[in-house]
DNA sequence: ATCGAATATTTCGATGTCGAAAGATTATGT
DNA sequence: ACATAATCTTTCGACATCGAAATATTCGAT
């Protein structure tokens, strides 16, 4: 028995075959052949990866009764360790959204109960968001099932090119700027 | 004289150096060593570059006095090819935006002249929505500076990198059932 | 000490998207 | 033919975001 049969979750898709972009791409050579569009291939499909991922992303957690936005904050403040609180405005860095967006994101979690908010005694121009025992608890759980949906989504990428795909974003992201701070 | 000077917009972005995203991935297995996050690495990263590109690509339309989702429903007509019209299903599938946000689009390019918006006499549930000559040049003249724009962005990475990348984004896209439609 | 600049958050109005339901038209099965 | 299902678009209400302005607090220079 020297054959082995592959599992189907191991579908291989080859150069052959064609996904959306393709077919975008082949339509912009047959009109303006003077074009160089092949930016498109790459831009064109962050977009799409991201809109797909992010719908299923949002599937799973709704399956655990969290919107996405709100696991994003839970889970900043999560990693951000003990005591699980971090300033307002640390938020908004760490997150990519504006301060008014996330000024509703806080009242709507404070509602919730998951987190909470209180001045900063040391410069009460700040406010202090923490985790509650609830937006403690919850944020664990949730996050083990939210990566392995994760997992789930790119195993259609073996582990080696899982990684080189890791090593060309950053390597991208570094280029536009997107350093850590500090 | 064997030493070349590199040009300062190749700047090396080496394995050492972090991004965004491996702080957030360091606090991770700071925090719950259990977990792997490591899909983590990929997803978060597609985010952010959606992020920054959709910026940077806003920004530079926004000169040539166009938003991002006008551009894109006039080349998505433009890219069909003459006469440049489409259903307003077609747009709908080839967008990805859902059919009353497209209802809202091409509501405000008819005022604008830059498509039309007539009922299909073949099948009058159906709307076809077509380029204006003032739709067509301005994508026409637009797109030019789009892609150059675009190449821009993605200087980071050297033309092999960038096919490389291309052909991993292409095969998660295929995995997740991204495919052209037939 | 005080005035003006800088920092941090909230409020407000404008935009744009989504999903469900309504409305209009065409396809299907008997 | 006719009722019913399916298809396509629009309307409507709910949300979430953004940027600019408003508010409150702290910092800095004199």
């Amino acid at each position: 028995m020297f054959v082995l049969t592959r599992p189907s979750s191991a579908r291989r898709y080859d150069r052959r075959m064609n996904d959306a972009v393709d077919l975008f791409l082949a339509q912009w050579a047959r009109e303006r052949p003077d074009l160089d569009v092949s930016p498109m291939a790459i831009i064109g499909r962050t977009g799409r990866l991201q809109q797909i991922l992010g719908r299923r992303i949002g599937d799973l957690l709704a399956e655990e009764g969290l919107e996405r936005w709100e696991f994003d904050v839970l889970a900043t403040l999560r990693r951000a360790g003990a005591p699980y609180r971090l300033t307002g405005r640390d938020l908004v860095r760490m997150t990519m959204v504006g301060s008014s967006a996330m000024t509703n994101r806080v009242d709507r979690l404070v509602k919730r109960d998951l987190v909470h908010r209180e001045v900063d005694p040391d410069n009460r121009r700040r406010v202090l968001v923490g985790l509650t025992d609830e937006g403690l608890a919850t944020v664990d759980r949730v996050v083990e099932g939210h990566v392995a949906g994760e997992a789930v989504l790119l195993e259609g990428l073996d582990p080696d090119e899982q990684e080189r795909l890791v090593g060309l974003l950053r390597k991208l992201l570094l280029s536009l700027g997107d350093g850590a701070p500090e």
